[in-house]
RNA sequence: GAAUCCUUAGCUCAGUUGGCAGAGCACAACACUUUUAAUGUUGGGGUCCUGGGUUCGAGCCCCAGAGGAUUCACCA
């Protein structure tokens, strides 16, 4: 590799201002602490022309985002996490002796937008009435060696030369970070939405874990795995789709409410709702049932709106969502029936097939009829359940890990939760009855010969532990990237992750 | 996986019938001591995504590829 770096012209100017700098005796990445004592937000709402005598002796760092010179006097806009404030810098106030240099060559010349800067001096309001600092003394903290996206908002609003383009956005996170401080917001929340949850579990004394992400056999849930491969021990692993089997073991175990809040990954394709890799809670609580869990959902997610936005109502996608409970609980075939006029639930799969027919709904072959109801229900249904919405009450041949229903024949205990016409949670009341749990391994099984490729496989480790007796248990699955979503308004899941998966750059 | 659209300066974007590569901001130089999309004057900056083809001549037309966006399909 000779690759003789090329740097565009504004890049090699800011070099030849690093430069400079050195050759002026300074440092451009100072390794000493800049003693920081306020910041900008506290700054703009406390700052009153009556309490300006508290303003003064102020540090300040942050990021220089303008520059305005105006000969001997000039005006910077330094953003410090996340907030912009004004600066004032007059000539003869950072350099009050004969050399004018730090002036004219270091704050006019060398520094330039998004080099990072530490700043003393005291508040003050401007004669068009902006809270100001004036700077007293100025200390370059860090040099940017790139030209930075200048994004310009004028007094009505107005935004120009914004940093739009995603794949930008996606790539260089944190020049959109910088630039566009309002998406901050978004993981804020997000951050919160965890938190919130999470302390609400601890509140109840169920107990955090860590499960493994390498498995050897990928169990839980239906997907394709990503796989990889332990050198010493040359065995095959997998990165989790799910975590299910493992929390289970835990019950067995005797911990009586165990989460997990974690990264899943699945080698599936990618859309506006779906990332390779994805953050679940997973919770597992022992003597419980899924009507239950409806309820704790319903208590968790009414606390997590209130701890997040302040209230129990959401705007997601043009809709108002209420997160106070309690929320419809309909069976996925009255759902069904409640949309198409038809009742489904005592058809045969081929009567289920020809009922997609009529409908134009496409079906393969090796569909059996848990998946055939499912589409139709994805088809016809979930579409319409704006409002968050328990759908219950399963077929068998689609949930392989929940107990059969207390009273109705073929269906399982399960529950989803659906949201803006999207899932986002999923429960059952859990499988314990290890004889029950092989034979419905067996039954996926079967389906995989007929061509599923999404049937669950086999996992004896899993079944026996269950032999030493699994508790009754309640447990849930809530995709909190979609959750994020629905509480900050954001319809792309990449606009929830940091980092969201992408192609890599053409060698260029 | 399919269809449609897009890819031009650091950023946002124009680019006429195929005929010298453009604007605003940013950058450089000069001026300017309360501006705020600062201002004025001057200037520099380009692998027009990549590779082929047609043509006297391609940013523009044709073919192939890469990446992105949107919609659809697939995916608990």
């Amino acid at each position: 590799m000779n690759t003789e770096p090329s740097y565009s012209e504004q890049e090699a100017i800011r070099r030849q201002s690093l430069e400079s700098i050195r050759a002026a005796g300074i440092n451009p990445y100072p390794a000493e602490m800049f003693p920081v004592n306020a910041s900008a937000k506290e700054i703009l709402s406390s700052f009153t022309d009556e309490n300006k005598e508290q303003w003064t002796q102020i540090c300040l760092a942050g990021r220089l985002m303008s520059k305005r010179v105006q000969g001997k006097a000039s005006f910077a806009v330094l953003m410090q996490d996340g907030v912009r404030i004004q600066l004032y810098v007059n000539r003869d106030e950072i350099c009050p002796g004969d050399d004018k240099e730090g002036y004219n060559s270091l704050f006019k010349k060398w520094l330039d937008i998004g080099d990072i800067i530490g700043v003393k001096g005291y508040v003050f309001r401007t004669m068009v009435g902006e809270i100001t600092l004036h700077v007293q003394e100025l200390t370059l903290l860090s040099k940017c060696l790139r030209p930075l996206p200048i994004v310009k908002t004028d007094a009505d609003g107005n935004v120009y030369d914004a940093f739009s383009d995603p794949e930008l956005r996606h790539r260089m996170r944190y020049v959109d970070l910088i630039v566009n401080p309002d998406i901050r917001s978004t993981f804020i929340a997000r951050s919160k939405i965890v938190s919130a949850m999470r302390s609400y579990f601890d509140a109840q004394g169920w107990l955090e874990v860590e499960t493994p992400i390498l498995q050897p056999i990928h169990g839980g849930a239906a997907a394709r795995p990503f796989k990889t491969h332990h050198q010493a021990l040359d065995v095959p692993l997998y990165l989790r789709i799910a975590n299910e089997l493992f929390l289970k073991r835990l019950l067995v175990g005797g911990l009586e409410g165990v989460y997990e809040i974690g990264k899943m990954f699945r080698n599936e394709g990618m859309d506006k709702t779906h990332n390779p890799e994805f953050t679940s809670m997973e919770i597992y609580v022992a003597y419980k049932d899924y009507d239950w869990m409806m309820g704790m959902v319903e208590d968790c997610l009414a606390h997590i709106t209130k701890a997040v936005l302040g209230r129990t109502t959401a705007e997601y996608a043009g809709n108002i969502l209420e997160f106070q409970g309690p929320y419809a609980r309909i069976p996925l075939f009255e759902a069904i029936q409640q949309q198409t006029g038809i009742d489904v639930s005592g058809m045969d799969e081929e009567q289920l097939r020809n009922q997609c027919k009529v409908w134009n709904i496409p079906t393969s072959p090796d569909m059996g009829k848990g998946k055939l109801i499912d589409q139709i229900f994805g088809e016809k249904v979930e579409k319409t359940l704006i409002q968050p919405t328990f759908i219950t009450d399963y077929p068998i041949e689609m949930t392989p890990l929940a107990k059969k229903h207390r009273s109705k024949e073929g269906l399982v205990e399960r529950f989803e939760l659906f949201i803006s016409g999207k899932e986002v949670a999923n429960a059952y009341s859990e499988l314990n009855d290890p004889i029950d749990q092989r034979e419905r391994f067996e039954d996926q099984l079967k389906l995989a010969n007929r061509g599923d490729a999404d049937a669950m496989s086999l996992d004896e480790e899993f079944l026996k532990s269950m032999e030493f007796a699994m508790p009754p248990a309640s447990g849930l699955g809530i995709g909190i990237d979609r959750l994020v979503m629905m509480l900050t308004n954001q319809t792309s899941i990449q606009e929830v992750l940091f980092f969201p998966q992408m192609r890599p750059e053409s060698a260029k």
